[in-house]
DNA sequence: TTGCAATTTCATTTTTTTTTGAAAACAATG
DNA sequence: CATTGTTTTCAAAAAAAAATGAAATTGCAA
């Protein structure tokens, strides 16, 4: 989960339900991990919103119960489309708020048209290249 | 920055020689950015070791200045070779060792092994990948 | 409905990360 | 080769992020 930017508690979590052969309990989370029921709630939701992990009804049982979804290809997917691209969007927005916000000095100096020439092309690329890799990585 | 688990001030750094028509000393960085020469030294450093940044002489002063590559392609394949790939290996290290403490207990249980499998097939994915987008960005 | 176990929320505490600034190391120049 | 301006290092301070735990909320089942 480093690399993903995510606090240790959510990869411990997700990695416990990985290699979990039942459903488990958040108590049950909490017991092994030996981690506060407020962390768990907390790392569950961000788990939760990159559906990496679904809740099961177990009858009887008035607890959730917690299974990690294993298909790697669809978190990835998930998590370009709802991480990634908001970024990239957030960026066309600040290079365009730039772009206005030059003055005319600055516009005649080709300089500057040419460093955000350059990131208007990074980001299209980006754009272009993130929904190729998360289809790709989506069909096997 | 955010997204590659960089501090704001190498972001900023990096930003301020990305638009700057001149190379920059690090005083002219300390005062634009009014950071101390400690973070504008660490920083830097950061930056010439992901090969964001290097240094140029300028005859008659004694200062380093600095001057940011603007080459994405090329920041993002020595991104994936120094920074991810690494971690990929020490994936597969991981998975390796996994493999060997399972007990004969667990040997005989299915479920470990295909969720192993799983492991092994997402680090052989990521590995195929990455240099492939490493060098498929390389070349515009 | 009502009671109560389960979950979420959030102010506080703890931990981790980043920044600072001064001392040490370095290197160009006379 | 000594001086002095520049850069690096690193212990301490500051800031940011994460974890805790108790109060508030939710929602099931009787």
């Amino acid at each position: 989960m480093g690399i993903l930017g995510m606090p240790r508690s959510v990869g411990e979590i997700y990695g416990l339900l990985y290699f979990s052969e039942q459903p488990l309990s958040m108590d049950k989370i909490t017991a092994r991990l030996e981690i506060s029921i407020g962390s768990a709630s907390q790392g569950l939701k961000t788990l939760k919103s990159l559906k990496a992990v679904k809740s099961t009804y177990i009858a009887g049982d008035r607890r959730d119960h917690y299974i990690a979804e294993t298909e790697f290809r669809r978190l990835f997917a998930t998590f370009i489309k709802d991480e990634i691209m908001p970024h990239l969007d957030s960026a066309k927005d600040r290079i365009t708020r730039m772009e206005k916000s030059l003055t005319d000095e600055n516009k005649q100096d080709e300089f500057y048209q040419i460093r955000l020439e350059k990131l208007k092309k990074l980001t299209k690329t980006g754009g272009r290249l993130l929904p190729v890799l998360a289809g790709f990585l989506k069909l096997q």
